[in-house]
This record gives C-alpha cells, sequence and structure tokens, in this order.
DNA sequence: GGTTTGACCATAA
DNA sequence: CTTATGGCCAAAC
C-alpha cells in the first residue's frame, strides 16, 4: 500500500496545520502520522513546494531539532514562544510535538 | 512525457 | 563532527 500518491501534498499541509502554535514537528512524525515513516523526505519536498500561506511550515523542523531556513524561520518560531538552543537548533525535547515527556513549558 | 527540483531519517563507519 | 547508503516520488516546467 503506498502512501505518497497524487494529493500527498494536501495530505501534508493538513497534518501540518494540526501542529499548535509554540510547538514544533519533525518531517519524520509527520511522515508517520500520514502512515510511513520512511516518507521523511517527501514531507521536506511537499513543504519546499508549499505556498499555502495557511500552512504553519515553520513548525517542521528535522529530527536533530534543526531549522533549514535561517533566521526567517527562526524569528516566526521565536515569535511563538519556541527557544532555541543555537542559531538554528531547538530542543525538541521541549516544544516537540507530540509531547514526548512531562518537561514543561515554564 | 521527459527533466528538474526539492526543507529528511536512521544507521554505519 | 563528517560522509555514505538505503528507504522513497509529486509537482512544476
Amino acid at each position: 500500500m503506498r502512501v505518497v500518491t497524487p494529493g500527498f501534498h494536501k495530505r501534508v499541509y493538513a497534518a501540518v496545520r494540526r501542529v499548535p502554535r509554540g510547538r514544533v514537528t519533525t518531517y519524520g512524525n509527520i511522515a508517520a502520522l500520514l502512515g510511513a515513516k520512511s516518507v521523511a523526505r517527501h514531507v521536506g519536498w511537499a513543504l519546499a513546494a508549499c505556498t499555502d500561506k495557511r500552512v504553519p511550515w515553520h513548525r517542521v523542523i528535522n529530527a536533530a531539532g534543526r531549522i533549514h531556513k535561517g533566521a526567517e524561520q527562526r524569528q516566526l518560531l521565536e515569535r511563538e514562544g519556541v527557544e532555541f538552543i543555537a542559531r538554528d537548533r531547538v530542543d525538541l525535547k521541549r516544544f516537540g510535538w507530540p509531547q514526548r515527556r512531562k518537561s514543561r513549558l515554564t
């Protein structure tokens, strides 16, 4: 059963819209929500092609907690309250979605 | 209908 | 830390 089919992009966007403000998720996580964790790459490709402003693409980062769009994305996240460990790194243990641990967000 | 272009992840060495 | 490998293809042109 294939997961990546025509219309895949739309499903990616729908999944990304579920990510709450102030939180971030990973490409792999979105892929898992869509039914196949091995299609993380496709999620990245889909988002790269995304032009829909309703989609909070900036909340999707890689599994290492790194952003890949530089200052623009960082500032969008910081405005939502997401803190950065380094210039392009987010602590997924604290801001990742869904929440993995009991960690609190002060 | 062929070519190009894209923002990944886990694992290993 | 870096590099490599296997998993995997829609959309726009």
